[in-house]
RNA sequence: CGGGAUGUAGUUCAGUCCGGUAGAAUACCUGGUUUGGGACCAGGGGGUCGCAGGUUCGAAUCCUGUCAUCCCGACCA
């Protein structure tokens, strides 16, 4: 079925219906007949493993090995760590029973009560717990490590309020795992896993982030230390874009995973676990979207380049077709994406808005009067501008200003969160710039309780205590107790 | 699980207050004319009005129950 194009709600009217109808009209995904599911669909898929494809890249490059582990967990291996159960056990789909029968009274498949598993099985949240069961077994001596594996899978979280890719019951994701012989090649492995997302969000995702450190009550369940690449959305909240955590031993100790040292001693394995997922896709969406639709950095975008004939006759289309080949063949021999849509059904302009929605970068369009002068009409997705240009040369002009739009979206994103991004001395100012959307940089006394109190009061919670920020002492903006450090608080997806 | 709203054609929705043969736009199909920013004309197909009861001569409309979805919270990659 051809796409329907009406034009997108303004963003104003509610920006999470607009981005709900964005992701369906841009065609990347729709909601699964099945509850907080979703399907991701060809060109949202294409996204998606564009950004799979880069991160698999960088993770080999910094000694990393795919594996792969079961989709269900015996439920006892949750309870193992305390923290852990904690934090997940509210939210997970169990197997209980493992088989289907069709019903006596012919109405249909029903559960087979006799089937029923003697220990449940937990569909994962997350796999730390069977995959250090099964590390247990691979570890004996510290010539077995480090062991640094990565995982591509699916995991699935009963979640409350389901969004499109943003927090679905479902979702595809990477979970680095890894186990050190001591604290510091953990902690140093934990915090480069951190720059690697990092790095991939503003590199090529042209999506700027805030490197920080999760405050205790906001940090993973099990976990050391958090640290965590934040992002800003249009709305001005921020979204959690990729983790990485220090587990410590707890997991070696849960799991019982000790090995024999250089001299001769026992201890126990020190880890991290990292990991981003489909939640990227909403990143990118909520980051650059217009109101005209999706707008893709070229470096991820499936289509980078589409080109759209018109013409009047069948021989003017053959010329035009003749000519395009050309172009196309040389754009591809640059390493360039490139769709020549010349289906006949559909109206140059229904392809214009189709193509904008869909955020491709640039648009090319060739008519007779281009043959004739031999010249063709760029339009790039970023600032909606044309402009007509020679052909001669045109695949050079094409791959810089694939470059120029990845720059530029990168440059309009980042200013754009820096307008938003104060320091606030005042509790008044604190609950005003938070009303507004903002990225609040105030001191804190370090307290879970303060923590707790501004989140009640004002739904902000502490996003990180950034990194690389200058750490000058004051007083938190809530009780007045000294604070050693300002960090970062906004209203969160 | 709390608060609000909505279930009618593939989709978006009107009709519900005030009961009387099921509507529009769009999408889809056919034919023709079009094609430099979401084409036009003519014709056509498509809905047991979420589900189950009840009231009534008669229910999309009123009543009861139920299920589902969406938005706002709590939860979260």
């Amino acid at each position: 079925m051809a796409t329907e194009l009406k034009g997108l709600t303004k963003r104003s009217e509610n920006y999470s219906q607009w981005y709900n109808e964005l992701v369906v009209k841009a065609d990347l995904a729709e909601q699964a007949p099945v509850r907080g599911c979703m399907v991701i669909k060809p060109y949202g898929y294409a996204i998606w493993e564009k950004m799979h494809e880069v991160l698999d890249r960088k993770f080999k490059e910094t000694g990393h090995q795919n594996a792969y582990f079961p989709l269900l967990i015996p439920k006892s291996y949750l309870s193992r760590e305390a923290e852990h159960v904690e934090g997940f056990a509210k939210e997970c789909a169990v197997v209980t029973h493992y088989r289907l029968k069709n019903a006596e009274d012919g109405s249909g498949v029903i559960v087979d009560p006799a089937a029923k598993l003697e220990e449940e099985l937990i569909i994962r949240p997350t796999s730390e717990t069977i995959i250090w069961s099964t590390y247990k077994n691979w570890i004996k001596s510290y010539r077995d490590l480090p062991i640094l594996c990565n995982q591509w899978a699916n995991v699935m979280r009963w979640e409350m309020r389901p969004r499109l890719f943003l927090r679905t019951a479902e979702f595809l994701w990477q979970e680095g795992h890894t186990a050190h012989a001591t604290r510091e090649e953990a902690e140093a492995e934990a915090k480069k896993m951190q720059t690697v997302y990092a790095d991939f969000a503003e590199k090529w995702m042209a999506l700027p982030v805030i490197k920080g450190v999760k405050s205790e009550t906001e940090r993973f369940a099990g976990a050391l230390d958090t640290y965590t690449i934040e992002s800003m959305t249009q709305d001005g909240k921020a979204l959690q874009c990729g983790t990485s955590h220090f587990l410590g031993q707890n997991f070696a100790k849960a799991f019982d995973v000790q090995f024999v040292d250089k001299d001769n001693k026992l201890d126990y394995v020190w880890a991290t676990s990292w990991g981003v997922s489909t939640r990227l896709m909403g990143a990118l969406i909520m980051a650059h979207s217009d109101d005209n639709g999706l707008v893709l950095p070229p470096k991820l975008a499936p289509i980078q380049v589409v080109i759209v004939p018109i013409y009047k006759s069948d021989e003017d289309l053959a010329a035009i077709n003749e000519r395009v080949a050309g172009i196309v063949e040389n754009l591809q021999a640059k390493g360039i994406s490139v769709k020549y849509d010349n289906a006949e059904n559909k109206r140059p302009g229904f392809k214009f808005a189709d193509y904008e929605i869909k955020g491709v970068p640039v648009r090319i369009v060739l008519g007779m009067r281009d043959l004739q002068n031999g010249t063709l009409e760029v339009m790039r997705r970023d600032t909606l501008e044309k402009e007509t240009l020679p052909l001669e040369g045109i695949e050079d002009r094409v791959v810089n200003l694939l470059d120029e739009i990845q720059e530029n979206i990168y440059q309009k994103a980042l200013a754009y969160r820096n307008e938003r991004m104060v320091e606030v001395d005042t509790y008044d100012d604190f609950k005003t710039q938070i009303e507004n959307g903002r990225f609040v940089l105030a001191h804190w006394d370090g307290t879970a309780e303060t923590e707790a109190k501004i989140k009640e009061e004002t739904k902000a919670t502490i996003r990180c205590l950034p990194l690389g920020m200058e750490e000058v002492p004051g007083k938190c903006v809530y009780t007045g107790k000294p604070s050693a450090r300002r960090v970062l608080f906004a209203r969160s997806y």
